[in-house]
DNA sequence: GATACGTGGGC
DNA sequence: TGCCCAAGTAT
């Protein structure tokens, strides 16, 4: 379809979005730190995030000079924190070996740490107007009601036709434009669910739309039922602290501040071969955590130590003041449950 | 090349 | 309620 990248920059200069907090801009850092929280996050979620990490991380050097725990802390509740560690990490490689400049070309770009060909695409596109094509969710939809593609276009085979596709589409001029065009037709026009065809300026040449299956495209993500699990965490309050355990990189919640888990043995056992000592336990009201590959029921252990107890801690563990939690770097289930149990006044967000 | 990786919103 | 999935990447 020729008139496929016209229609879309003609409809976008009218309604496309073009006050989003990372457009107006050519900064390669601010489009970056778009691009890697909008990776599977929608926009409002990503607006006050955007805006904290911004004042805290004006630019990469500021980024690159952080502790890790502060970069995790601002990341903390917006999941996928392998898009932190990889972003502190990106902006140190980019000062050490590329002179604190970001690199210019796409291909330069996907080979840094936590981007992907679609991301170095937007931000080549977005920062130098290169020509180069993006596969986003929003994309993804749009191509395959338009061209009336079949699969799930995740799949590899139709992923590798989408792309294709994607490059041949790809206008000469105004790449910047044409890729905020797109991305804006899937968000707001071609939504999933019921699209608004009536508003598109593609509807005339759409294979879903002239055969009414625009609710059938793109095909569904062939499903399993997740499974459930269990776990018993632990919060363990001494005065005005709280102890809390730095998870490993890998893995899920790596890298954050998470609740001690009980594995095997009884809450109290468990007390006292760890930490040499003996308390009350109350298991508190369970609270069901959805991911996208499994479902966690967590059953809160709730212990209060006296203020002088020496507990022996793990090396990772740590007793955190409760005044502090709202700015630690935590998952939001644990986020949730030390808002209900690790203070009367709550931990939620206070920036 | 299938799976791991978070969270919140829409319906 | 439960299911689907969103500006994907790494392994």
């Amino acid at each position: 379809m020729a008139t496929f990248a016209p229609r879309l920059l003609d409809w976008h200069r009218h309604s496309g979005r073009h006050d989003l907090p990372w457009q107006n801009t050519r900064d390669p850092y601010r489009i970056w730190l778009s691009e890697i929280m909008l990776q599977q996050t929608q926009v409002d979620t990503v607006i006050p995030y955007y805006a904290r990490f911004l004042a805290a991380f004006p630019d990469l050097a500021a980024l690159a000079a952080a502790p890790m725990e502060a970069v995790m802390a601002l990341w903390s509740g917006l999941g996928y924190y392998a898009r932190a560690r990889n972003l502190h990490a990106c902006a140190r490689t980019i000062m050490a070996e590329h002179g604190g400049r970001f690199p210019a070309t796409a291909a330069e770009i996907a080979t840094l740490p936590g981007i992907g060909r679609s991301t170095a695409a937007a931000i080549a596109a977005f920062s130098q107007g290169e020509r180069a094509a993006i596969l986003d969710g929003n994309v993804k939809r749009v191509l395959c009601r338009v061209f009336g593609i079949e699969g799930f276009p995740g799949s590899l085979p139709v992923e590798k036709q989408l792309w294709a596709l994607a490059e041949s589409l790809l206008p000469a001029a105004r790449i910047g434009d044409y890729i905020q065009a797109q991305m804006d037709l899937g968000a707001t026009v071609c939504v999933r669910g019921t699209p608004r065809c009536a508003a598109c300026p593609l509807s005339d040449d759409c294979v879903a739309q002239r055969t009414g299956r625009e609710r059938e495209l793109p095909a569904a993500r062939p499903r399993k039922r997740p499974p459930l699990r269990q776990a018993r965490l632990a919060i363990i309050r001494r005065g005005a602290h709280v102890l809390l355990e730095q998870r490993p990189p890998k893995g899920i919640w790596g890298g954050l501040l998470g609740l001690p888990e009980v594995e095997g043995e009884s809450v109290a056992d468990w007390l006292m071969t760890r930490f040499g000592v003996c308390a009350d336990i109350i298991a508190a009201e369970p609270l069901r955590h959805t991911f996208t590959h499994f479902v966690l029921d967590i059953h809160p252990q709730l212990v209060d130590l006296p203020v002088d107890t020496a507990a022996q801690l793990g090396a990772a563990q740590q007793w955190v003041p409760v005044g502090t939690l709202a700015d630690q770097a935590l998952p939001a289930p644990v986020r949730t449950l030390l808002s209900r149990y690790a203070t009367p006044g709550g931990v939620s967000r206070s920036r």
